[in-house]
RNA sequence: GUGGGUGUAGCUCAGCUGGUUAGAGCGCCGGAUUGUGGAUCCGGAGGUCGCGGGUUCGAAACCCGUCACUCACCCCA
C-alpha cells in the first residue's frame, strides 16, 4: 500500500467543513477590514527565502523543501508566506498603487521538521501583510485583525504577547552588550544557548530551559538600548491596543524566530495546545522590501497556523449542514425516472442525492437517513404508473402524494424556507 | 538530528507468566417487515496480529532488526 509522505495529512470529507468554517471566517475578517487576497506560488527561487528568512535559523539551515529545477536553479517549497507576498509586492510595483495594499493569504507551507501535536511538514498558514504605512495604528490594526477572529471562533485560553524589539540599529547596538554578559554566565546556560551566543543571542533570552531563565534573569534589556523613536512607536502601539479594548501582555523575552522582524513583534498562545501553543504570531518588518531590492517600504503583517486552530476550535461551533433530497427510485420504470428527477432537482438548484447501489425501498431509506436529508421522493413503479411521488418529511414523517411534475417546483420553495447557502457543505 | 510511547477487524480496544479455531463493542450487509429510515432481536461478512528474521513442540505474546504512527526536545504557525 502506498501511504502518504511523513508529515503530511489528509483532510476527510468529515472534517473539512471545520477548516472551510476557518479559512471562511479568517477572509471574511480580513476582508471586513480592508485585506484582499493575493495568491501567490507555493515555491519560488531559493535566494528569496534565503536572503529574507535570515541565512542562520533553522528553517533556511535545515528545514526548506529545496531542489534542483531541470536548468539546474534551485527552487524551495515556500516554509511561510511573508517571502513570497512580498517578491509580488516588489514586482509588481504595487508601491505605486496609491491604495492601502494590504494582503491576505492562505495555503500550504513546507517545512522538513519532525511532526508531532501541532507541527507538520505540510501545514497551514492564514496570513496578512500591510505595506507602506509606518504608523503604529498599522501594527494595531493588524494585532486587532488577528485577536478579534480568533476570538471569533471561540478558541479558548487565548493570550496575546508583545514585545518592542527596536530597529535594526538599536538591535546591532545591544547585540554586543548582551553578548557580553552571555559569555560571562555562558557556564551556566544549555548547549543550545551556548550555540546561540555566536548565531543568535537574542533566542537565548527567549529560551524554555529554566536554569537560562535564571542565568539571563540580570541580563541587559534590550528596552533600555531602544532609540527614542522606537520607544515612541511603542508607546502608540500599546496606547492603541487600549483604546480598542485588545488585551496584551508585555512580553520582554519575546523574539521572533525569523530576522526580518523590528519594532513590534507579538505571539497569541493558547493553554489548550500540546507543546506547540503558538497560534498565531507576527510583526513589523520594515527593512524586508527593501533587503529584497524594493523601495524603503514598511510592513507589518501575522501569519496563523491553520492546523493549530483546528485542534483547539470547540466542536460546539458545527457547520450547518446543507438541507438535501433524497431521490428513493425504486423498481426498473422508478429507477430510470428517479435519475431523471435527480438531475433536475439538481439543475433547479435544489441539492438532492440518491445512492445507486441501493434496491430495495428500505436500503434507500437508509440512506437518505445516513445522508441527513430532510426531504425523501419516493418513486416505484406504482408512482410511475400514476404520475405521482410520494414525498416523505424525514423528521416529522409525514407522506403526501404530489403530482411528479410538481416535484421541482415543490420543493424549491419548502427548502427556500431552510437554504442558507446551498452549496455551503 | 535526539529521546519516550504505541502498532491486533472499517473505528475504539481486550487478548493473563507463550498453548490448540485470535475476541468484544461500535460500524457494515442481510433477515424478522415480499414498497417505508433511526429502536429491538437474529444471522452474516470482514484479520498477512506493521514487516523481516530468531528462540520454541508451539509466538499476537519472548529476543533482534526494521518500518510506520505518536508525543516530547530542538525550532516554529
Amino acid at each position: 500500500m502506498i501511504k502518504a509522505i511523513k508529515g503530511v495529512k489528509d483532510l476527510l470529507p468529515e472534517e473539512s467543513p471545520r477548516w472551510r468554517f476557518i479559512e471562511e471566517t479568517a477572509r471574511r475578517w480580513a476582508l471586513a477590514y480592508g485585506f484582499q487576497e493575493i495568491r501567490v506560488p507555493i515555491f519560488e527561487t531559493t535566494t528569496l527565502f534565503a536572503r529574507s528568512i535570515g541565512a542562520t535559523t533553522d528553517i533556511v539551515e535545515k528545514e526548506m523543501y529545496t531542489f534542483a529545477d531541470r536548468d539546474g536553479s534551485s527552487l524551495t517549497l515556500r516554509p511561510e508566506g511573508t517571502a513570497g507576498t512580498v517578491r509580488a509586492f516588489i514586482e509588481h510595483n504595487r508601491a505605486a498603487d496609491p491604495r492601502p495594499q494590504k494582503y491576505c493569504y492562505a495555503g500550504p507551507m513546507f517545512r522538513h521538521e519532525r511532526p508531532q501535536a501541532g507541527r507538520l511538514r505540510q501545514f497551514h498558514q492564514f496570513g496578512v501583510e500591510s505595506f507602506g504605512v509606518a504608523d503604529p495604528r498599522a501594527d494595531v490594526e493588524v494585532m486587532s485583525l488577528l485577536w478579534r477572529l480568533l476570538s471569533d471562533l471561540s478558541l479558548p485560553g487565548l493570550t496575546l504577547e508583545i514585545n518592542n524589539l527596536g530597529y535594526t540599529d538599536d538591535r546591532a547596538r545591544y547585540k554586543p552588550v548582551l553578548v557580553a554578559f552571555l559569555k560571562g554566565v555562558e557556564q551556566r546556560l544549555c548547549a543550545n544557548c551556548q550555540r546561540r551566543i555566536e548565531a543568535n543571542p537574542l533566542r537565548v533570552l527567549d529560551c524554555k530551559v529554566p536554569d537560562c531563565r535564571i542565568a539571563t534573569e540580570d541580563a541587559p534589556r534590550l528596552a533600555d538600548s531602544l532609540s527614542p523613536a522606537a520607544r515612541d512607536h511603542f508607546e502608540r502601539v500599546t496606547t492603541g491596543l487600549h483604546a480598542i479594548g485588545i488585551p496584551f501582555h508585555m512580553n520582554p523575552r519575546l523574539v521572533r524566530g525569523l530576522d526580518y522582524y523590528c519594532l513590534t513583534a507579538f505571539e497569541v498562545t493558547c493553554s489548550h495546545l500540546g507543546a506547540q501553543n503558538a497560534v498565531g504570531a507576527g510583526g513589523r518588518y520594515d527593512g524586508l522590501v527593501q533587503q529584497l531590492g524594493g523601495a524603503a517600504i514598511p510592513a507589518v503583517g501575522f501569519a496563523v497556523g491553520l492546523e493549530r486552530i483546528a485542534l483547539m476550535l470547540p466542536e460546539a461551533v458545527v457547520i450547518p449542514s446543507t438541507p438535501r433530497v433524497y431521490v428513493a427510485a425504486f423498481g426498473t420504470k422508478g429507477a430510470d425516472a428517479g435519475f431523471s428527477l435527480l438531475d433536475e432537482l439538481r439543475r433547479a438548484g435544489v441539492p438532492a442525492d440518491m445512492d445507486f447501489r441501493s434496491v430495495s425501498l428500505k436500503a434507500h431509506l437508509r440512506q437518505a437517513d445516513r445522508l441527513g436529508a430532510l426531504y425523501t421522493i419516493l418513486l416505484g413503479d406504482d408512482e410511475i404508473d400514476k404520475g405521482i411521488a410520494t414525498l416523505r418529511n424525514m423528521q416529522t414523517k409525514a407522506q403526501e402524494d404530489l403530482p411528479i411534475r410538481d416535484l421541482v417546483s415543490s420543493l424549491q420553495s419548502r427548502l427556500l424556507t431552510s437554504i442558507s447557502t446551498p452549496f455551503s457543505s
